[in-house]
DNA sequence: TAATAAGAGCGAAACGGTTCGCTGTGGGAG
DNA sequence: CTCCCACAGCGAACCGTTTCGCTCTTATTA
């Protein structure tokens, strides 16, 4: 069963160069076309990709890496990814490099050794280094969410910092001084762009940066939950606090309600990410809204037009802009 | 860069065979060993896993066939497979056929054109046909979330049934009578079984089932806020509803938070596999919760234990308890 | 010491396709 | 009536590995 294109050749008499011209396509004598057709019909005929991949040097594969497969955007991310590319007649590998610099390089040749064609990346590492096996053969690559430097590399972010500051403004704007944000640590490149975001707009509004009131730790759950305890502990504690990151921003709910801290009379909040936690939770939460299917569809569009392009144009780093969107999670401190 | 095989050979003048053998962990002299450590340092050689497999006949990939990756659970499940599967050397490729049969059928093939050893998958279609080239190469397939004929696939489901005879059977045991149902249609298997649950536990109870009570439709966010505005706005409406999937759930309870209906006061609910949302939606959500990870372990388990073994063994289906989960959901109307 | 076994290496063929350069045919233009 | 060109088809080489069967050397053992 399945046959190969010399089984094709047996029992149709023809060459192989004939076979072949009709599976891509090329003139074949009707009568002929249809011997072939009727030989694949019979054998149950699929051309083997990985052989044909061997000689013409196309994998049409594309690498995805992760950092977290198990996060709330994975889903999002990979759908709109694999279908972009598959309509375009590129399939997907997908691995998650858990968050772990060496696995990550590792993965890179993995990938590589499978031949794949590009790779669009979530990077996790510090530096870009181990991406310098896929430099080296000329192998188109996307980084999503971050920079590494600039012109190196094609990317496609979001602009944290702005994001961030127009969050803690809202804030402010509603009167509040006294404003927490829980967040990733230094390792983490977006954490770190809305650590920035928060302290401009605090500070271009004259207000006092209390290292109390910033906690940083890894983007989870168990972080969100933690950190919100602590705030909450504290003896002068914020009146707002901006959660940013979708895990954080569970992770500190379930601590309030747990704690039973209501909002937003005793404390006011802005979320990140997910758009339908805003709904789910009453009141409506106040939460700044990264455009995920746009960040997805750019990064496959910029991959193909790579994969498509004889002359290779300079590369580009593309920002996307967040929304804040309105909710009933801030209580009005002025006016 | 990259060079292959025979660049190798020029460098140490030693046969293609001894630097197979060197490259698959053979006996190979020190100096050469060295020799061709060496000359693969010096051209940053990897092998081209295409052309080995060609030869060997091992792609080392298994393809992973989901009727939805934009879908809560899609991030758990690549993640939870992916891990297994590299753990043992195996990739994973990726295809949404996004509840299409005809795509699904599509996707297989190429897939198989790909050569992947293996296939597990979510199906959509309502006929195991689409299968068959699979199983002409005799390719080891795992079905997940269902069963097609008894015997000729291995697959891993959860007992649906009994996940919402349970869920029903606690809201029967709070004193309710008048119970609906928000659910997926006849098209989709686990919403059919679980419709079953509820119908026997109901029955069981000598309850009688009002139609008007079940709400049908696609296992959507839309689907679940429609029919809950419906149900709400029935005449005799039912004092407490089972939301039979997680999309369900959230779309039902976004109904509820708009137009102000308090739960478990007005109406008691019972929501489906999302551990998380049930803790951050206040009162704390009674819950259906389904083992996401361990049925992904045990996909790629199986499909391990399928890949490594010579002598088949007769097909399995193994089936997995969904938990109910306690809550403040639910109101109690007697004792 | 001769017989044997084991170790290391080699060359060629194979995996399943595509591609290059060549030949033979038929039809249209001049 | 030539000449030329386009069209079909062919055979062989090739993509980058692995593998089979063979030879040669060295160590082991009776």
């Amino acid at each position: 069963m399945g046959g190969t294109v010399r089984d094709i050749q047996k029992i149709t008499g023809l060459s192989l160069s004939t076979i072949s011209k009709y599976l891509n396509g090329g003139n074949v004598l009707p009568e002929n076309r249809e011997a072939i057709g009727n030989a694949i019909e019979a054998l149950h005929y699929e051309v083997n990709q990985v052989a044909r991949g061997l000689k013409t040097k196309k994998s049409n594969m594309v690498g995805l890496l992760i950092h977290d497969l198990n996060n709330y955007f994975a889903g999002t991310i990979i759908s709109n990814i694999e279908d972009i590319l598959r309509q375009h007649g590129y399939g997907m590998f997908i691995c998650d490099s858990r968050g772990n610099p060496k696995l990550e390089k590792e993965l890179i040749t993995f990938l590589l050794g499978k031949q794949v064609e590009g790779i669009i990346i979530f990077p996790t590492g510090k530096s870009a280094k181990f991406l310098s096996p896929a430099l080296e053969k000329e192998i188109p690559v996307v980084l999503v969410d971050r920079i590494f430097k600039q012109g190196v590399f094609d990317s496609v972010i979001v602009d944290n910092e702005k994001a961030a500051r127009e969050a803690v403004e809202k804030l402010i704007e509603y009167g509040h001084k006294e404003i927490g944000i829980i967040c990733g640590d230094d390792s983490s490149f977006t954490a770190v762009q809305r650590l920035h975001g928060y302290e401009n707009a605090l500070k271009q509004s004259y207000i006092e940066i209390n290292e109390a009131h910033i906690l940083k730790g890894d983007l989870s759950v168990e972080h969100g939950y933690d950190a919100m305890k602590k705030l909450l502990m504290l003896e002068n504690r914020p009146t707002a606090v901006f959660l940013s990151n979708y895990e954080i921003t569970l992770g500190a709910i379930i601590a309030m309600n747990e704690i039973g801290v209501s909002f937003p009379e005793e404390l006011s909040i802005i979320g990140f990410d997910n758009m339908i936690l805003a709904q789910i939770v009453k009141p409506k939460l106040w939460m700044v809204s990264q455009p995920m299917e746009l960040i997805a569809e750019n990064a496959a569009e910029i991959m193909l037009k790579r994969l498509a392009e004889k002359e290779k144009e300079p590369k580009s780093a593309m920002i996307l802009s967040t929304q804040l969107m309105e909710g009933e999670s801030i209580r009005r401190l002025n006016g």
